[in-house]
DNA sequence: CGCGCTCCCTGGCCGC
DNA sequence: TGCGGCCAGGGAGCGC
């Protein structure tokens, strides 16, 4: 579900259920895993503390405690959402952090896919979920150089390589669909073939596109709501995400929808450059 | 190593 | 209304 925009809004949410001298009373987890284990035994390691920060890297947001990292990573379906009581645990909710504010934080996910852990700060850069991250895309580091650099020589597909977190992080099937429409550059175009030209406008593009959705509240399609429970806009102006067969905004033609490394893709085959 | 494919899981929707 | 099939904002892991 979410990109790097629902996750900068979740995120941010956050950061408003954690006041100042809030912290975690204790934890419950409702099960023992999601993708992978549940940190049954590290819970210990947070508790009581007041967060340092709450940040966000990639897809995962980061919960800063002295020594410790809180991660979560949303998957397709994941979310946090705050209530008041117990009573209020629903089917998918996994995980409950019982806050010194009273609150309940519960991170929820019917499709597991998501990710919770307690990973030491030290062992953070090390981490395999970590390590082998590409830069923000909202950074100075994703520019045109870089890009260039790393897509020499890259047969796959302009897509796949956008959506690849060791390239760059935080762009997933959606706004990939719609900043290669906004730059004109077909999702089927080699990565190893895209002229600087391109690149700079794929680099524009993507920074636009995820920078307006941010101020949208992110895309809703399915699932994914803000921790206020309150959903996204942005894909009330998707321009070729989810609208195979309907004309193109700019030019009337059909748009068009194949699967692509396992996503499914749209886009204009006359305004898109291959 | 680079690349492409499959799988993890549940729920919602569509067509019969 | 019931049910099977298909699809979904991600990403790890496998085989070639």
């Amino acid at each position: 579900m979410p990109e790097l925009p629902e996750v900068e809004i979740v995120k941010e949410g956050l950061k408003k259920v954690f006041k100042p001298n809030v912290f975690i009373k204790d934890i419950s987890f409702l099960r023992k895993n999601l993708r992978s284990s549940l940190p049954l035994k590290k819970k210990k390691k947070i508790l009581k503390q007041i967060p340092k920060s709450v940040q966000r890297r990639a897809k995962y947001i980061l919960v800063e405690f002295t020594d410790f990292w809180m991660i979560s990573h949303l998957g397709m379906t994941g979310a946090w959402r705050v209530e008041t009581n117990l009573q209020k645990v629903k089917t998918h909710d996994h995980v409950i952090l019982h806050l010194s504010s009273d609150e309940l934080l519960i991170y929820s996910d019917p499709r597991r896919f998501g990710v919770f852990d307690i990973i030491e700060k030290n062992k953070f850069l090390n981490d395999k979920r970590f390590k082998t991250l590409g830069p923000e895309p909202l950074s100075d580091e994703f520019n045109v150089e870089f890009f260039f650099k790393i897509s020499r020589g890259k047969k796959t597909t302009v897509k796949q390589f956008v959506m690849d977190q060791k390239n760059v992080v935080g762009i997933g099937n959606i706004y990939a669909c719609e900043a290669l429409f906004e730059a004109c550059v077909s999702p089927l175009k080699q990565a190893r073939k895209l002229t600087k030209n391109q690149i700079e406008k794929i680099i524009a593009a993507s920074q636009r596109i995820l920078e307006q959705s941010i101020l949208y509240g992110g895309s809703s399609i399915n699932d994914y709501k803000d921790i206020d429970e309150k959903k996204g806009s942005f894909q009330t102006i998707h321009k070729v995400y989810g609208r195979k067969g309907e004309p193109c905004v700019k030019c009337g033609t059909t748009v068009r929808a194949k699967v692509i490394s396992g996503r499914n893709s749209f886009w204009c085959s006359k305004c898109q450059k291959s």
